[in-house]
DNA sequence: CCAGGACTGGACTTGCCGGTCCACTTTCAT
DNA sequence: ATGAAAGTGGACCGGCAAGTCCAGTCCTGG
C-alpha cells in the first residue's frame, strides 16, 4: 500500500475515502460501483487503482476504517467523562441522536458482510472497534464504582459487554423498523440497572 | 408469483428454497449466484425462474421469510413457557446455542441488506419477526408478573425491547469477533434485572 | 390414450463493472 | 531548468452472472 508522498496526492486519496463513504451509505454496498466513487471524488478509475492497488476490497477496507474512526469520535466527549448520571445520560442522548440521523444505514454493518468473509482485515477492523469502545464504557462504569454510584459488586466487564449489545442491537433493529424505540429501551434499562445495583446490594 | 400447482413443483420449489438458503448460509449473499444455487439444488435456470418469476430478488425473499420462520421455530418450545426462572435460563441457553452453532451467518441480517433497499418486503420481514419475538418475549415478562415474581411496576414492553436489542446486538457482535461473550452478557444481565426488580421495589 | 398445461433442461444473450493500459500533466529535488 | 517520479484522464477489455428462450418431457383429467 504506497501512502501517497506528496500532499496533492494524500489530499486525492482522502477525498476518494470521504466520498466512497458517503457514497456507500447512501446507496449501500451492494448497489455501489466504482464508476459511482468516481464520479462523486471527480477522479478517474486509474487514480482509484494508483491509491488502492488492491481493488475495490482495499477501498472497502480504507473506508472502513474510517468509518470505524467516526464512531468513536463523535462519542469522544461524552465517553470521556461518564461520571455522574447526568453525563450518562447525555451520552445516551448522543448516541440515539447520532444514529437517528443517519437514519437507515449501518455503514460498517453493511461494509463487514461485504468484505468479511474474504477480507480478515475487515473482521479485526469491527473487532477492535468493539474491543474500544466496550472499554471506554467499562472505564465509565469504574468510574461511577469508584465513586460509590454503584457497589463494588457489580461485574464491570460484564456490564459493558451488555450495554454494547444493547447499542448494537438497538442500531439494527432501527435499521429495519425505522425507529430508535429499541436503542432507547435497551440504553436506558442498562443505565437503570447500574442506578438500581446500589439499591439491590444495599438490601442484601 | 404462481404458486405451484402440482405436487411435484411444490416439492420443487420448496427443494429451491431450503437449497438456496443453506448455500446463502454458506457463502454469504454477496458470493452467490444462481448457478450456484442451481448446482446445490439440481434445478435449472429455467426453474429458478419459474417459480420466481421476479428473479433473484424474488428468491432471496422467499427465503428470508423462511429463515424468519425458523428463528422463531427454534425458540418456541422455549418462549411457550417462560413462567419460571429456570424456563428463562433454559431459553436463554437455547438462544445461545442456536447462534453459537451457526457461528458467524447471520442468514437475515445479510438478506436483508442484499434487497433491503430496493424491496419494502425484506424490511416487513424483518419487522415482523422482531414484532413477534418482542411479543413473546412480553409475554414471558407478563407471565412472570402474574405469579408475582416481579414486581407490576415493571415496564413490560421496554423490558422486552431491550431485552430483544441485547439478543440481536449480541448475535452482531458474535458474527464479528466470533465471541459469545457479549450474546450472553445481554441475555444475563437482561434476566438477573428482572430478577432484581423485586428488590428495588420493595426497598423503595 | 391423448390433449394441454405444468414442469424441466440447458444453450444463449446481454450488459454491467472490476480491472488494465498507456498517454499525458504536474510536482519537486538537485 | 530538467528529468524522473508522482499524479491524472479515460478508453478499452474480459469475464461473470442475471435473465431469456425454446425445445423438449412429464403429469393429469376426461
Amino acid at each position: 500500500m504506497p501512502e501517497a508522498s506528496t500532499a496533492k496526492g494524500r489530499a486525492t486519496r482522502a477525498r476518494i475515502v470521504e466520498g466512497a463513504a458517503e457514497v456507500l451509505r447512501e446507496q449501500g454496498v451492494a448497489f455501489t460501483t466504482l464508476d459511482d466513487i468516481r464520479d462523486r471524488t471527480r477522479t478517474s478509475k486509474s487514480q482509484l487503482f494508483h491509491y488502492f492497488p488492491g481493488g475495490k476490497d482495499e477501498l472497502l477496507l480504507a473506508v472502513a476504517e474510517f468509518e470505524a474512526g467516526r464512531v468513536l469520535e463523535d462519542q469522544q466527549p461524552h465517553l470521556d467523562c461518564l461520571d455522574s448520571w447526568e453525563s450518562w445520560y447525555r451520552w445516551r442522548d448522543a448516541v440515539v441522536e447520532r444514529y437517528e440521523l443517519q437514519n437507515d444505514q449501518c455503514p460498517l454493518g453493511s461494509l463487514f458482510l461485504q468484505v468479511g468473509r474474504s477480507e480478515p482485515g475487515a473482521r479485526a477492523i469491527v473487532a477492535e472497534l468493539m474491543r474500544q469502545w466496550q472499554e471506554r464504557i467499562a472505564d465509565g462504569i469504574r468510574t461511577l464504582r469508584a465513586r460509590e454510584l454503584i457497589p463494588a459488586s457489580v461485574d464491570v466487564d460484564r456490564s459493558a459487554a451488555a450495554l454494547l449489545a444493547g447499542v448494537q442491537g438497538g442500531v439494527s433493529i432501527m435499521m429495519s423498523t425505522g425507529s430508535s424505540a429499541h436503542l432507547k429501551a435497551a440504553l436506558d434499562t442498562g443505565i437503570e440497572q447500574l442506578r438500581s445495583a446500589k439499591a439491590v446490594a444495599e438490601r442484601s
